[in-house]
DNA sequence: CTGAAAGCGCTAACAC
DNA sequence: GTGTTAGCGCTTTCAG
């Protein structure tokens, strides 16, 4: 690796010191009363020999990165990796970078990537925590690092964080789905104890007891929602309990369900069947029928976190840290997969294209 | 922000050196013959307060922060998601973290991060290059840093690579669909300069020419997929050209593609037209008809990349960069969307279901 | 107006 | 066996 110019190299070659020279580079010659003739030659000379500080140095100096950290399970799902590339803009016009990773929903990955950046100094974290990061989250706080916890949070911890409204949102849509005369609806989920998804179902559940219906969940083992435990899983929930509407509380499971369906082709349990799912997706307007969904206002949640994270870095030290908690609204989009019962005889693609076998 | 113990602060309380402790906790202990009484003692004490190294200045003392970066066009997109992760768990066993970050294959985007990082010391890149990059990543092998690019390269560049065999792979899906009946064989692809993309091209014009097929391409503008223009242009190349088959260039076209079909429902036009597209797509299984493709083998592309990056890393210094470059073959996994020709009347589930309107 | 010097937390050559 | 010390590249106080 070739050694690259420092600012004492700079220095030297102009014969002033290096106190100067950061001065100017900073921006505080006139504020240091530098003559204007050596300001510029400074200038000059750095943008000549296109000199980068070593930020490395200037952190371990100052104390801050300039960066941020955005923690979430997954990136590459298109729900978080949409809010990324918001968040991404709003923080770089305030000179920070953001860093992203994806966790996996594992506690030990968290904890590393907390490490990770703690022991780089980050500025600031904005995270979907893990269910058992709370003490690393409380940690965190302690030593009164900025952190927006998003998604969902430990009710136990007194933390900023931006969720939706989970509960009401799936009262919405299960009454939507009772109002277009479903009865039999299934309530599709993950065996996790996280509050939104808990949230979710009992929204599910009190608009089924509130309409005199019998609630029917099945649990998917989280971390196993695409194997083919989960696809029998789901074929074995719409058969035996005769559903006529699926609700599924999360992204992970869409898929595998609509794969179900669409596997079980020329089978009638899987034709009629109504669906509404948590979080759209560009694919849902390409199938057949186009999918009704709960979609969650990724701009307004990006834009949030933002205001708390950039609330937070720019407090000023030893001040109390204030907790802001926001609550949004998730948004009920009706495609045709919810349409009046019966209405719907083709669901799914299942029918056969005439001549492929 | 609650000040950090540092190892002075340790070395301080156990009444030893710096030295001592910073030997002992890098593992150097015997090595420099310290006392199993003084190395069981730090030992225990630096668990107890569970210590943290500041890798901020581990970094900038010894030059390497241990720190690898993956920069694509976009992380969210699955073909790079999945390669991410692959690389990821590849690095850790090696005591590497790898950073990721979207590019949007824009030079400056690019540059920006490769300033950041490079600022920031960080060990390797693994890149996807944009377009305009050239001289940066020129920059960086000059100053030793290990680079590898993958998915494309700069041919003017002697920089080590891990590629497909795009022209090749092409070929063969192009003739597939010839041996399938399939004449009137559309090319859809985007109007960027990269080599990749023009090596698809080429494979596809070689195949339709030795075919005595007259090649015909569509180039939508990059950025520009996903918008109306892009489906009008898909639209009307369909119609007028009077294709029967599409071959998508990219992933970025397929869902645009699929799109059109989707919505022209009772065209007849867009029946029986075969469909082939680079990349698979877990959800081209569930679409009806499912989607031919040419899979790209991405455990064995990260893998690859993984083996020249270590190799570059643990090589001695001032020792002489070995380029190495890797072409791997995409594999054409054949779905139903590339069925003889005739044999496919109702593609792209544009079979309106019966009821809805 | 500018420079000398201390120090952020760590490592490692060298001394004892 | 263990400690002293210099220094990675930068910022910033204080002196002049």
């Amino acid at each position: 690796m070739r050694k690259r110019v420092s600012l004492k190299d700079i220095a030297k070659k102009l014969d002033v010191s290096p106190t100067t020279v950061s001065f100017v580079l900073n921006g505080k010659g006139k504020e240091k009363k530098i003559s204007d003739v050596v300001i510029e030659k400074i200038k000059k000379y750095s943008e000549e020999i296109n000199y980068r500080p070593n930020r490395v140095a200037q952190n371990l100096r100052t104390g801050n990165s300039k960066i941020l950290v955005f923690m979430v399970e997954d990136i590459s799902n298109p729900f978080f990796a949409k809010i990324a590339r918001i968040i991404e803009d709003l923080a770089f016009k305030k000179g920070y970078k953001v860093l992203f990773c994806s966790t996996e929903n594992n506690d030990n990955k968290s904890r590393e990537f907390i490490e990770l950046f703690n022991e780089r100094m980050v500025d600031g974290y904005i995270i979907i925590p893990s269910p058992g990061i709370k003490d690393d989250i409380e940690a965190l706080i302690r030593d009164d690092v900025p952190v927006v916890l998003f998604d969902r949070y430990f009710p136990e911890l007194n933390t900023s964080h931006v969720v939706i409204d989970n509960e009401k949102a799936s009262f919405r849509a299960t009454n939507h789905l009772i109002q277009n005369g479903y009865k039999k609806i299934g309530f599709v989920t993950i065996n996790v104890e996280q509050n939104q998804i808990l949230n979710r179902e009992l929204g599910y559940t009190t608009a089924m007891e509130e309409s005199s219906l019998r609630p029917n969940v099945l649990k998917i083992t989280y971390g196993a929602t695409h194997t083919t435990d989960a696809k029998r899983a789901i074929r074995d929930f719409i058969d035996s309990s005769d559903v006529d509407a699926l609700f599924f509380s999360t992204n992970y499971l869409t898929l595998t369900g609509l794969q179900v369906m669409k596997e079980s082709k020329g089978n009638d349990k899987s034709r009629n069947i109504g669906i509404v799912t948590f979080d759209d997706n560009d694919i849902y307007e390409i199938l057949t029928p186009t999918i009704t969904v709960l979609a969650q206002p990724l701009k307004q949640i990006a834009q949030e976190l933002m205001r708390i994270m950039l609330n937070n870095l720019s407090r000023p030290k030893n001040s109390v840290r204030p907790v802001i908690q926001v609550e949004l609204p998730a948004k009920l989009i009706i495609r045709e997969s919810s349409l009046t019962k019966g209405k719907l005889s083709l669901p799914l693609n299942t029918e056969e294209a005439p001549g492929v076998k």
